[in-house]
DNA sequence: TATAGTTGTCTATATCAATAGACAAATTTA
DNA sequence: TAAATTTGTCTATTGATATAGACAACTATA
């Protein structure tokens, strides 16, 4: 059963083709632990007939993931699992960016990407309880741990109650310290609604990720302590560095 | 940039077929309501300039859809895309399975699966917070919406305290319930870690997916609201009917 | 009833993906 | 040092993927 199992489970035929599928099967025997961090992989002719696949087939999967950083090849002998962790990211009532990875990485920070003013859409709309259409400025942001992105996020803000938070974010380098400037000294995250697909073009070249990659995506209110919406977010995570903690009693 | 971010984001050489991206990139725009449900989506022609790829590539991505219940072709009317929503399923505090669902389907309950008795992981001891090794019950089951398979679950229990849990479980068909046996009339969601991959073998079959398939992962432990943990579980969500709605603030 | 617009089918060609086999190059082990 | 093990490179062949063009079949509309 177990040895059937595997060879199995890869799908001929679904437009994904075999040594991706084979590459995924191995990221995913890495998370599993079945392939331990520093130790060799098995050798080539015994993942192929593992994965039911030809030799060179498996090498175009190793391939990959050499190109992705998550292999090593050393040619007679073996090819490695290099370490590489989960990026542990807090998601709570009060979470900050920077504020819960203490202690996981050595350096982190956000970037802001660019800024706007546009019309608020429907859904920003609503989540900022503002009418459709109205002014808002929008954010766009990069979360960078270790000198790797681990988040993509847009946020909005009123125009009229927050102008010139463009300016303070580029300065601050915070949201948390740029909304202290208009006065708001704490503001809690009213809800959070989760979701994940495949990266798309924007999420490959922002978060630097290969073809195929996961990404978690959030989209979420941020409110004032008596309940009025300030900001409405959407972020992006990519799921091969990050995973979301959800602190729900805090 | 509008215009020439959707052909960017089509990747060549990438292990997935140009049909397949394709594919993924009509479902996410009927996600996003860019392609709205009930209404014919842009001719072939139009859709094959929109992603840079020949007319037979979309025809190809339509075909599967197609077979997957997503869209239906009418010759010489046009393609359609059918009514399916997203089934938003809310995680709290306070969540159970059935309560939040409640008028978005008429239909929902939990199968049990299998239950056996083992010795607890690692992680299933410490989540639990007992002995490596020490026996725990576990519930495999699947929750099903309108006959559709939304959810794939396993569950530990301690076997000492919960006894018979499986039978109780395979009476009444609810988590809720069971415990109310053994005396727990409360229990609230201690922690959830959430997480994304692709489906591999099992979750295809248990979930009645296509393979590059999406599952959402929530590893949680339940606890009485003295702190006493009493369930550990990982649930197995797929990305495509459901999403995760977190309510922090309960 | 034409005509335009749309999906369906067919042929042909080029490129990518996968298999197969042989042997070279580097490393470890006996 | 010799043999065994493992990754790297090359050639060749087959099937799936993608492009291209032409035309048939069906629908809605002027």
């Amino acid at each position: 059963m177990i040895g059937r199992q595997e060879a199995d489970s890869i799908e001929r035929r679904s437009g994904v083709s075999l040594w991706r599928q084979i590459a995924d099967r191995i990221l995913q025997a890495i998370a599993t632990g079945d392939f331990a961090e520093n130790t060799a992989l098995p050798p080539e002719v015994a993942l192929a007939e593992r994965y039911g696949v030809n030799r060179h087939t498996v090498r175009s999967a190793i391939s990959a993931l050499v190109q992705e950083g998550v292999l090593r090849a050393e040619q007679g002998r073996g090819t490695f699992v290099l370490s590489r962790k989960l990026l542990s990211y807090p998601i709570g009532a009060r979470t900050r960016f920077s504020a819960g990875l203490q202690g996981q990485t050595s350096e982190r920070h956000i970037v802001l990407l660019s800024s706007s003013v546009e019309p608020a859409s429907q859904r920003v709309a609503e989540g900022l309880g503002l009418a459709r259409g109205a002014e808002v400025i929008r954010l766009e942001t990069r979360g960078e741990a270790d000198g790797r992105p681990v988040s993509r996020a847009a946020g909005w803000f009123d125009a009229r109650r927050f102008a010139g938070i463009d300016k303070a974010m580029a300065e601050t380098g915070s949201i948390t310290a740029s909304l202290a400037r208009f006065g708001i000294d704490d503001y809690l995250r009213q809800s959070t609604v989760l979701s994940a697909r495949h990266a798309d073009a924007a999420d490959l070249a922002d978060l630097d990720l290969q073809p195929g990659a996961i990404v978690l995506v959030t989209v979420a209110v941020n409110v004032t302590p008596d309940g009025q919406p300030i900001q409405f977010s959407e972020s992006r995570f990519p799921a091969e560095r990050v995973e979301l903690k959800l602190s729900v009693n805090n």
